[in-house]
DNA sequence: GCTTAATCAGGCAAAAATGCAGGTATGGCG
DNA sequence: CGCCATACCTGCATTTTTGCCTGATTAAGC
């Protein structure tokens, strides 16, 4: 059996297809059906089911699978450990969370930290992990959201909002543009703005995204609850804390303990923890994070 | 990385040159030595010391050892517990022990254990095992022998042994052959056997292995201990309890309890089990193997 | 000091794995 | 019902890997 084609069987998991899985992989999807057929062949085990859904694994393919991860988890560590020190951090890190924080963050040391860590590779994504991407590294950044499975949540810094209004129109105090995301779990930030500024107001427009409401608002549509980093730096809007109270959300560092202590994790969640009060307006955590 | 470098790494590690590695794997020297350039170049560390002892390890290598080994049992078991059990048990298992007493056991009902398990690899080697051969599937028979490291010894059987002489000499009582093996550790069965027979008899040949000692008596250099499976099978060579007691050892099954639940490993000792007592006239100890 | 034996590196042909192109099946949608 | 989009499978050129051969180096033995 080769080893390697464990890697590729674990992409698929992942991914759910042998497209995707080429895609994480960043090889052809051809080379990727024919890896697994091998293992199979080797294995004398079906470990997908072929439907319509795409490659759902059998039985033997769960059991495989947690084997497979832990091998992986245990030579990423391995080759984590037997990095030179003085060498910058290596690999890929996802980086999850809403595209406006992503999107600010980006905009604040990201340089330095590429600069001082040449091998990293950082991927930011402005959506839900699709799947509980195990043994990956990963990092997430969200609001008061509980995290899933194996995540532990770390309070990273206290996140001010206040409300906003076009600069240029008369204020219309009970017209209101406010973020949802329906399909995030954990309480919502939709019931406590709610709370807060009364149940009286009409919600013309709810969005996934800060920046969205930010355009919304520039529009006209209405007033809404927008961190100050957000609605200070868009031209167009007024903050009005005649309309709401300001209030402040904690941001939490969404992080696996299997890969907590890998280098990669560590240099980008100091630099979370770093960027966060430049580019959020933010109040750090001093947040106990794994050694 | 490519994790399938691990096994030639292994492999060097264990057989300490490129060369004996290459012949472990099955493949070629070549091949070998430019996997483990390429393992050390993606991991930037030099893995061993080119020394004109061989290769030995460096200290980033035995770490790497470590894992990679963890790395090797954890899918070891796991292509294991895999397999269908209707189907034989397959894969390689060594067996470390007297050249008699493999000799003698490949007698008995090997045929019937390789037709029930086809993918069945057995490699006997009458010498002891080079190095810890950790990860492997390895069983090793010793008399008496201390379990070396991992290992753990399990009584097997209680073996004969008798003096015998030439059929067709004068018996001469004071001229003895014996079993030494200075390589090995543990209690000399030598020094058992002197005490046995008494001090005032010159021993005029040492030998490693029954067979060489059953030669020699029958040559008439003189009296010697013999199993007596090797004995009475021996043509030209006589029983002669007037010369000594008869006495037992004890044949010790020595197991790594990492590897003792493997299907191959356990389909083997259950042979060994059921093949003392026809190949060994001995009788058999129901030993607690590890379910 | 020379020979012998064994091992490790470099050149080159064969073999294997890979990627691309094209073909096929399946589900969604009007 | 047909069209379209997506994803998976097969034939062929290309790249990569492998194995054999040869030469260089080093340790052991006489």
């Amino acid at each position: 059996m080769n080893w390697s084609h464990l890697e590729t069987f674990i992409a698929i998991a992942r991914a759910g297809s042998l497209t995707g899985a080429a895609h994480l992989l960043g090889t052809d999807q051809t080379t990727v059906g024919r890896r697994l057929n091998t293992l199979e062949a080797d294995l004398r085990q079906k470990l997908f089911k072929r439907s319509k859904a795409g490659f759902l694994l059998t039985e033997a393919g769960e059991r495989v699978l947690t084997d497979a991860q832990a091998v992986n988890t245990r030579l990423s560590r391995m080759i984590d450990d037997l990095a030179d020190p003085d060498r910058g951090a290596e690999g890929i890190v996802r980086l999850f969370g809403n595209t406006w924080t992503l999107a600010r963050l980006a905009s604040r040391g990201l340089d330095a930290l590429t600069a001082r860590h040449p091998g990293l590779e950082l991927r930011m994504s402005g959506r839900l992990p699709p799947a509980p991407l195990h043994g990956e590294t990963t990092l997430a950044l969200w609001f008061d959201a509980a995290a899933r499975r194996p995540d532990i949540a770390y309070p990273l810094a206290n996140v001010p909002y206040a409300a906003y209004c076009a600069a240029d129109r008369t204020v219309t105090h009970d017209r209101w543009v406010m973020f949802r995301d329906d399909d995030a779990d954990g309480p919502s930030f939709a019931r406590v703005v709610e709370r807060h500024i009364g149940v009286d107001r009409r919600i013309v427009l709810t969005a996934t995204d800060a920046s969205i409401l930010a355009e919304a608002i520039r529009g006209g549509a209405g007033i809404g609850m927008l961190p100050t980093a957000v609605g200070d730096a868009t031209r167009g809007i007024v903050r009005d804390d005649s309309c709401a109270n300001p209030i402040e959300r904690v941001l939490h560092l969404h992080l696996d303990p299997a890969i907590a202590d890998l280098r990669r994790a560590q240099v980008v969640a100091r630099w979370l923890l770093d960027a966060v009060e430049p580019a959020l307006a933010a109040t750090p955590i001093r947040a106990d994070l794994p050694a």
